[in-house]
DNA sequence: TCTCTAAATGAATATAGTTCATTTATTTAT
DNA sequence: ATAAATAAATGAACTATATTCATTTAGAGA
């Protein structure tokens, strides 16, 4: 672990106080250290307690560097964005490169879904990796033809149905089970039935099936879109 | 007001104790309370001792008869669910009652945003509108040429783009602001610029052209399938 | 009438996030 | 070199909320 870690014991040990030689806290550190919690705990062992511990100071020093939990959780969306594929902006067509990136993200986002409620409202100041994120896919719509005053729409668009989709994968699988009230909705029990087997990815299919029709239907506006304008 | 509010003052009079003569809470006057909390407060304020307090009994008093603060939202989700316009379906072609449907719900749950992660993730078992929502849905897609295994997948992949549209619209206007990373993004920032003016619609612009693709994309998808199928 | 039970009560508990007065080591100015 | 200023840590206290629990009471049924 880490080698100059002081002692392990705790209870007794004489904490140190005051300035230290190194600041212990930033937002890298902190961030990183929310992220080994997360990784650790999940989302429910993410307390300011937790963190702290994680960075052997106490929760009232977090406060120093950071807001709030609100920005802790700000701070780690921004990373989990910066691990969102974006490769195939500028080298593939955009209509194939936006399918690369929404699988990307929702992967993502799959695995860190209480940050989605987060996200959707987080404005994108102070998100720099997001940002880029942004700039590249923004780049590619209006390289693929996308007039300007329509790229935020269809980028905003994508990554409603992504978060979406996100959301859903944390759902059990059994979340359409009718249960005992087969009677009460028999064509949409049966629906249910016919997908059973599938099991785990059921989701999955749900995502590509909704990703492949959004893709091509924004193909079709944008050629209409530019078969009108001109 | 409630015309048999015994007195408004509070502090020192004699609250009842023991079984009243018919029972205050109810699985329909808990949620319709809540409700008007809600309506009053918002979900900030939505918590057991104002839900108590609409009801003028104690917080203790709710575990008779709800199991958690989350059975509660779950209540409430259910009757919000209800609110969603279904009655294109069985009367219109799918494609446009499912636009309309869409349109509805976001919109529903625009003004109920809190409630998105926890809708996303619950088991329609104990959720009886919901259940009869789902099943109309499900007649339409299967009177409109569906595959059975097709429908619920079809039907996730809408509603995903529609709560995560959902979420969207709780965003501040002003989400996309660069400020003074302009010069990080600037193809992006153009674009954002591009779309201003447009104020409080952009989130309705957004939408408006995902959901148009997304259905004319679906309408594509099922065409292709039945030609392959037979 | 006696007993059982649904339902309400208020006090107590647990968990978090956050604030604050205080302390201390380092940096900066004189 | 010394003194002041500052950054950063500390632990205790505060607040808000959900939840549990022992207890009490009024009505229903035997």
């Amino acid at each position: 672990m880490d080698p100059d870690a002081p002692e392990t014991s705790g209870s007794s040990a004489p904490r140190r106080r005051g300035r230290p030689t190194h600041p212990v806290l930033s937002r890298a550190k902190i961030t990183t250290a929310a992220l080994a919690v997360i990784g650790k705990s999940g989302y429910d062992g993410l307390t300011m307690a937790a963190l702290a511990r994680e960075l052997k100071t106490a929760p009232s020093a977090l406060y120093n560097h950071v807001a709030s939990k609100d920005e802790v959780l700000n701070w780690v969306q921004d990373d989990v964005n910066d691990t969102i594929d974006t490769s195939g902006f500028g080298r593939e067509p955009w209509d194939v490169a936006v399918t690369r990136w929404a699988y990307s993200y929702r992967e993502a986002f799959a695995r860190h879904s209480p940050l989605i409620p987060v996200i959707a409202v987080l404005p994108i100041t102070g998100a720099p990796h997001s940002l880029a994120m942004y700039e590249r896919v923004a780049e590619a719509l209006r390289a693929g033809g996308w007039p300007e005053d329509m790229v935020v729409d269809a980028i905003v668009a994508v990554e409603s149905f992504v978060l979406g989709s996100a959301m859903d994968v944390a759902a059990p699988e059994w979340i359409f089970d009718v249960g005992d009230q087969r009677d009460l909705a028999p064509t949409f029990a049966d629906a249910v039935s016919a997908r059973r087997g599938r099991g785990r990815t059921a989701a999955d299919d749900a995502f590509a099936l909704g990703l492949n029709a959004l893709v091509a239907g924004l193909r079709g506006t944008l050629a209409a879109t530019l078969a009108t304008r001109g």
